[in-house]
DNA sequence: TGTATTTTATTTGTCGACAAGAAAAATACA
DNA sequence: TGTATTTTTCTTGTCGACAAATAAAATACA
């Protein structure tokens, strides 16, 4: 019965090799086991999921769309490098749309948004008992985006998105640098933003959001000061 | 000297292919020359552009990322529809980032950034004694996309790009059903946004901003609630 | 030895062909 | 006539191959 399959049985949907190395790529980006500026090679990647380039090039423009990759014509296509420069641009963005996004969903939520936020709210913390970073890191956006969706409009869930990837890269560095962990802290204000938006106390919800962003905010530029400062003394 | 020409002359540039199909596509679409919901074949576009199926696809694919169309698995792809039902969301997007990219204009600008500006203010207000609205709300979308960048904050940017592009098929749609235009009165709020990012006023160009993100906003749901009652009285 | 030019190798963009999947048409059956 | 099943047609997703563009290596020349 063992077909000697003379007529390669491709063991895998139409359609679905290009989700599948998207979200490998994905997720191998964000989590920093690609490093930024790191090569992505067509012919490798077509090798190692056998199949023929095309679905690779599809997968890679999507990747491109996003930003998360970079595409010099006619020359190689590498993960996208994170702009230190402009980190304040980053972190504007992210205030603004912590608060807005929270704000919406004490608004708009509906009652089953909040068993959702409250699975990732439970992930986060386990994740922060067990000192899994990157598990942290992970979940950490997953609640943020969900109290976005919650919010339901999808303009500004797609920009959260959008930069809560981002960061995930560049908590993952620091982190991963430092040794160090989100405090116990920041599990309390995500119980209190669910309060808040639970409670439709829009205002309320408006507060929180922005405080805790700009709590992450501090913590991320006090490790990049200190890694400045390393710099330097080299 | 005229060679017969056995060998085939492709006569195009490698890589320009993708560019000038996604370009064509875009405009085409932003400007309802291609109606939301209007499917869009693949091969014809080959045969039209005279390229393979390839780059065709790929500026599709370029496209689904941005939202411009959509494609179903194994079926037909068509152009995105307009999403009446939650409009409000997207006047809630737009309003907010025509505030946030004015004000950032006025604390971030550099003098290279006016002329550009001041160059789409003009072209829109000859585009509105022309009485041109194709060219009219096209290039109101730039000035505004221009203030963004002179703001400098690429993720405000690109937010504010896709909701400018969503805000051309939504104008599109009620001018020409409507034969109006655009008062004399946008034109007098862009010259006093210029003038109050000039001068760096930033709470002037966040009041005037959202102002005209109102005003503008105001003018679509009248239209769009004469439009309402229309349909009722059908 | 160091620079300029040619040759080779590698990688990307495009092509035509083919097969899987879905829609449409044709046929069978009540 | 109306519904179910099969057949056909059409479109999409994938493939392997090839050609253009670039990078690397080799050679020529000072």
């Amino acid at each position: 019965m063992t077909d000697t399959d003379s007529h390669s049985l491709p063991e895998r949907k139409r359609g679905s090799g290009v989700k599948m190395v998207y979200d490998l790529l994905r997720d191998q980006i964000l989590d920093l086991k690609l490093a930024p500026g790191s090569p992505i090679d067509e012919v490798q990647l077509a090798e190692r999921f056998k199949m023929s380039r095309t679905p690779i090039r599809e997968a890679l423009v999507r990747l491109a769309g996003e930003g998360l990759i970079e595409t010099l014509p006619n020359r190689s296509t590498m993960v996208s490098n994170i702009d230190f420069l402009n980190l304040h641009t980053f972190f504007d963005a992210l205030v603004l749309m912590y608060r807005v996004t929270t704000r919406l969903a004490a608004q708009n939520h509906r009652p089953e948004d909040l068993p959702v936020i409250r699975g990732f709210h439970e992930d986060y913390a386990a994740a922060l008992a067990m000192r899994d970073n990157l598990t942290m890191i992970a979940t950490n956006a997953a609640f943020h985006a969900a109290i976005a969706e919650a919010g339901r409009n999808p303009y500004f869930t797609s920009l959260f998105r959008r930069l809560l990837d981002e960061g995930r890269r560049i908590l993952q560095l620091y982190y991963q640098s430092y040794e160090e962990q989100f405090p116990q802290r920041f599990v309390d204000e995500h119980a209190a933003i669910i309060a808040a938006i639970e409670a439709r106390d829009i205002e309320e919800a408006d507060r929180l959001g922005k405080a805790h962003a700009e709590a992450i905010v501090a913590q991320v530029q006090k490790l990049f000061s200190r890694n400045d400062r390393l710099d330097i003394a080299l």
